[in-house]
DNA sequence: TACTATAAGTGACATAATGTCATATGTCAA
DNA sequence: TTGACATATGACATTATGTCACTTATAGTA
């Protein structure tokens, strides 16, 4: 988490930082990112970074985070709007974080994430920090989704279930960001596989 | 790769400098893994680090390599020794994988991969370098495993099958250990996944 | 208004990392 | 012995990171 200090800044200066910050994370990866760049660009001393931030992980979580809350609101929305649908809200979702990889204007920092992805950056991106939140959150989408359709019977399995559709997911959208697929290939890819997880695996 | 000059060099001299690399990438993480350590260790010049390898990264993934070939052949024997049983085969070397990284003694460096897993050491653990290689691999596979059991019908099919199942595993890998499973709470993960995986996710 | 405590801003600095290169050394065949 | 080639070496240029003593701003108080 940033400093208080970064948060007291006027909205100018911290939009400015947050741009400059996004702006070298787009450029490369967390690792390669280089903190003279955020400076040079946001125009500020050197010292004044640390003042904001604990170190440039930090700042790249606080972007990250952003992202993720996000994304956490449209898969809720998506949920309702599909009635409980985990299978199409979850393709939303994949739809969405796609297109952001595809940004060729200012913004590469989605692909940078995914083609940096780890367990931290997934922690960061599919849960929200704090142990409470997260079963918070899990709990909020367990009400919401459609268990009727599902082939499980308690809230553990269903545990289960999400893992696997995380770990899914997410290993798509790497692969299809990574090689470069067209928006329709990885869909296809991700929706054929969607299908084989629904019928199961074995006969 | 390394260079030839790594190659070229006598046994005592290339063990003493896998094994000081090794010890550098099981302290941390191939990002925050320092060069001049493994000089040290190794007791060799720096310029002599750059005569055998491009980079950090260089090493690291040669070592990466040396594990990901022992643990291919293993599940091919595995496979061979299971009929086929696709799933069997592949508990098993979750068991191995896993158990490597709980090795509390001189080496880490499993654990430290699996915690910072990214596409690009994934692709190191499952692939091997070329694309040649990976189409011949994966048709080996193919033709071991017994597809009578499975729900698929083309090699297309068993494509997107062993994504899921490489996707799945992974993920359990790196969940388990960076919270600190025991062996018994990461296999009842991994079983309970494919059990589900197996069944299908929804009725 | 003047004073003071507290917060924020600043940039030079210590430290450590990376990759290169000119030079030195070793090896082997003619 | 010589020359061509491979290998070895460590000083160096460059670029990072995080800290700290010091300055400046702010806001509450007498």
């Amino acid at each position: 988490m940033p400093k208080q200090t970064f948060f007291n800044l006027n909205d100018d200066k911290k939009n400015k930082l947050v741009e400059a910050a996004r702006e070298e994370f787009s450029r490369v990866s967390l690792y390669e990112a280089s903190i003279a760049n955020i400076l040079k660009r946001a125009e500020i001393p050197r010292g004044s970074f640390y003042q904001y931030f604990r170190d440039k992980e930090d700042a790249f979580f606080y972007l990250l985070n952003e992202h993720a809350e996000e994304r956490h609101k449209n898969f809720i929305e998506n949920l309702k709007a599909f009635n409980g649908d985990l299978f199409q809200a979850m393709t939303e979702v994949y739809k969405t974080v796609f297109q952001f990889s595809r940004e060729n204007g200012n913004s590469n920092f989605i692909r940078n994430v995914l083609m940096n992805m780890n367990y931290k950056i997934e922690h960061a991106f599919t849960k929200n920090l704090t142990k409470q939140n997260i079963e918070h959150r899990f709990h909020d989408i367990y009400q919401l989704v459609d268990m009727e359709a599902l082939h499980v019977s308690n809230e553990k399995e269903f545990y289960h279930l999400m893992q696997i559709l995380i770990a899914v997911t997410f290993h798509n959208l790497v692969h299809c960001v990574s090689n470069e697929f067209s928006e329709t290939e990885a869909l296809d890819k991700y929706i054929s596989e969607l299908s084989l997880l629904k019928k199961g695996l074995v006969k």
